[in-house]
DNA sequence: CGGTCATTTGATAAACATCAATATAAGTGG
DNA sequence: CCACTTATATTGATGTTTATCAAATGACCG
């Protein structure tokens, strides 16, 4: 059984709704369990007998064409929730881009204990609009942007999104790692591995960044950069 | 003040989670209002004080860049929901495709009224989970789809969204008549008009489909076209 | 019937993908 | 710790797709 009142993302995830005598019901539903980057939590179709939240790591949520084409619909940080609340299959796959640690429930006994627990139901319902919201956004970005825009889009949210992890809670980090490499960033945008490269190359010779290593970004000019996303 | 007992969308809004005694609380709280085809309801970015269900008429969500491209988003039929509880700004615009009527809600009290009841907040997140998962799949046809592939999604999906309409309840539907023009289609499909037409016009010579009217679409070879849909 | 708007069609250009070849980094076993 | 191997990323040359620009056709409306 799970001690949920030590658990790292306490105060962040849904869980945070709960009383101490309801969380105790929760943690023994729930077990924690590691996932190796690479590994496959849910696959796009199947029965998805789990839902889950996630500890540590990063984790894709990808929907793929028949013809093996990749599109990421969805990246997942600590304290955020994956699965699919009633319903069945699995809309996409979930996989895990660097070793991550979940806490890991049985989706039926999930559904009861949210239907029972109107706070917690709350919570998952504000974050799926925030996550409509932003697979929305999402959407202009793939539908009407430049190859430039999108990706100087996709580095401003990033540098916003991984601000939580970091030391520097201020609001944005200009220098970040990202937790994966250029196919995936051209797996988000829509683009081939290619001019994912050249935009940045371009990027970086025009003084609006610097890539310090592989993974490593830092925004050198974010005013031009925030021109750039469109 | 409204009598939601006769609403033509009763059983199947949010709405339809309530009990006589709620439905005549929520009855009091919404008005009813006609919105003209090409107006505006919600625009993006501001304040929405309000939160509706369509009763008649088809509505788009549209995000816009800068410059004045447009991504439509989402597309709002009877009985559906808009707007964005627990929120303040409208994360999008929502304009009338067709002329439409609608049952409107002040969110503040909207809000409210679902923390007090949630079997209406549950109906209220299932939708929503609904939403994001036709969202997340429209990001892969935006991301990764051809133009021809694109289109073809289209009309397949508009077939079976459109039958509810219809009298021909059996699944979906070859012949329809879309509530909207080429350039709406190219503004949900990241694509041109002309690109749009000219992928329509090929579709018709390769005998997928004919085109009886402007707006009327006859699908006349569905296993193709899915094939074409990749 | 003429005018307006939506759509189609055509010619050309730009953006991005694809194919192919390095180059650079990250592991691995000696 | 270093050569060797492998994976990842960059760069270059070329091709395809789709956008853009421009014009013509067709539908709808008074």
């Amino acid at each position: 059984m799970n001690d949920c009142s030590s658990c790292i993302v306490r105060n962040r995830a849904i869980c945070s709704s709960l009383t101490p005598d309801e969380l105790l019901i929760l943690g023994k539903m729930g077990r924690r369990q590691k996932v190796k980057a690479g590994h496959t939590l849910l696959w796009e179709g199947d029965d998805a007998p789990v839902v889950a939240n996630v500890l540590e790591g990063v984790l894709k949520l990808v929907v793929a064409a028949s013809d093996g084409r990749e599109q990421i619909v969805g990246i997942v940080f600590p304290s955020d929730f994956i699965g699919r609340p009633f319903g069945k299959e699995s809309p996409y796959s979930v996989t895990a881009m660097t070793d991550a640690e979940v806490c890991i429930f049985n989706r039926n006994a999930f559904d009861d204990f949210a239907s029972e627990h109107p706070d917690l139901q709350q919570k998952l319902l504000r974050r799926t609009l925030d996550e409509l919201d932003r697979a929305r956004h999402w959407m202009m970005l793939l539908g009407r942007k430049s190859a430039t825009e999108k990706v100087a889009s996709f580095l401003l949210e990033m540098s916003d999104r991984l601000s939580g992890q970091g030391c520097n809670a201020d609001g944005s980090l200009n220098g970040f790692e990202l937790p994966f490499g250029r196919q995936q960033i051209a797996d988000i945008l829509g683009l081939t591995i290619e001019t994912t490269s050249r935009q940045l190359t371009r990027m970086k010779s025009d003084g609006l960044l610097s890539l310090p290593s592989r993974r490593e970004i830092v925004i050198r000019n974010r005013a031009a950069m925030e021109e750039m996303a469109g």
